[in-house]
DNA sequence: TGTACATCAGTGAACGCGCGTTCACTGATGTAC
DNA sequence: TGTACATCAGTGAACGCGCGTTCACTGATGTAC
């Protein structure tokens, strides 16, 4: 945490900048496949070569990328609900909120949620940024009280509850292992709608998926248990 | 449908099928980034010019195995379902033998359900396929009563619902569009998941996933209205 | 403040690799009489 | 049944492209005295 001092040091640290900024450009515009270090060095105007003095190789550049991507709809998460009180409110503003981004910057989405890139595997630093979506959805169900009853069908089986135990135990012991686990179910879903739109397999049934997309996220709600928004419904 | 009769056309028909097979094995190796028409014709052992009397592009002989894994996956659906009378048993049997197919052919799952090949775009032909496992899970829906009670909350908006009724009258009308707007619903959720899970975002969560899997499988099945299995419960 | 040396950024050529696609060609297979 | 011609499969070289990474190098910036 030392501050830049040198003309060096600083023109480094913008350089660093510079080369991650037109990266995520070139991702945005051709997607993952298409980032190569050569071009980015073109669109910048030095020797390929040059950018090994910034990034040791290709796939650190994609780490880079990747963290900034989970970061990024993972802020975009956390300020939808931070916006509102109502719980059910706040989830719907959530989802959306990753919807969007989504929609926004669908390659970097594929870079993170879709197929994996072959030959590249995430290094641990990349962990915490991509848990902040499903934290940010625990946050708002660590405010509900339990709703009685609501869960009458649907016990864990045992190897999900041990799962889900040990999970919650990492995190402080705050929520009950049933209401992770069924937010597990609801983060899998939340991704596999917004994948399903944004790689064209709703063309034909739910396209454009906004409807969709509010009734199944009202659905995931009551799945956790949310209640019912008091007043108007959205 | 003209029965094949001279030694060249049945030479061309087995070469036809050996190249698709060699790419499918390219592929279920390496991923499809990495499938080439040059590799191909190496492991053939032929010119890499001679695979154009064959498929007229790289993008073609991608078509037919898109086509290939939908019916593949599509079959495994409609046959799991097809073991069982009770309508939850069969509902888990169809998704487990979706994960269980994409856990087995992990490229060829991302190859249709991941991220998009770039500069490649799906034609028509592969639509009838891809709609095998929707269309399964539908016919599991389609002989069970209607639950009265279960659907008072959640009505459709009014845009969902023009589209669901919609396919619901391409598909002869015998599925009510509130249900198929929960089947759709599920179908995503059902990708999510197996998406999630090979994609490796479950893991330090619910990973190994079966249990996971059974339990969401589960709720999905309570989501679209499905009566409690009577007896054993798995 | 000025000089000698060390550090570092950036260059440009090269290595070795892979790809899809085209094209003129040879030689085998099929067909019409 | 045998011959002349047409059809088609497969070859091999070439085009033009792109990539990640290494390496010896020049010249500018920083540092120690």
């Amino acid at each position: 945490m030392n501050a830049i001092r040198t003309a060096r040091e600083r023109a480094r640290a913008e350089l660093t900048r510079e080369i991650k900024e037109t990266a995520r450009r070139q991702l945005a515009a051709e997607g993952p496949q298409r980032l190569s270090l050569r071009a980015v060095a073109r669109e910048l105007g030095m020797a390929s070569s040059a950018l090994y003095r910034y990034y040791p190789s290709r796939d650190d550049l994609l780490t880079a990328l990747i963290i900034d991507a989970y970061d990024a709809v993972g802020a975009e998460a956390e300020a939808a609900a931070a916006r509102t009180a109502d719980p059910r409110q706040r989830w719907h503003a959530l989802c959306a909120a990753v919807r969007a981004w989504a929609i926004a910057h669908p390659h970097e989405y594929a870079l993170v949620y879709g197929s994996p890139v072959p030959g590249y595997s995430a290094p641990q630093t990349t962990v915490g940024p991509a848990s902040r979506v499903p934290l940010a959805l625990l946050g708002i169900l660590g405010d509900v009280p339990a709703q009685p009853g609501r869960e009458e069908r649907g016990a864990l089986p045992p190897v999900l509850a041990e799962q889900v135990e040990r999970v919650a135990g990492e995190l402080g012991g705050t929520v009950p292992g049933p209401v992770l686990a069924r937010v597990l179910v609801a983060w899998t879903q939340l991704y596999g709608m917004i994948s399903f739109e944004l790689f064209g397999h709703l063309v034909g049934s739910a396209d454009p998926a906004d409807a969709f997309f509010a009734f199944a996220v009202d659905r995931m709600a009551d799945l956790v248990g949310l209640p019912a928004t008091t007043g108007a419904v959205r």
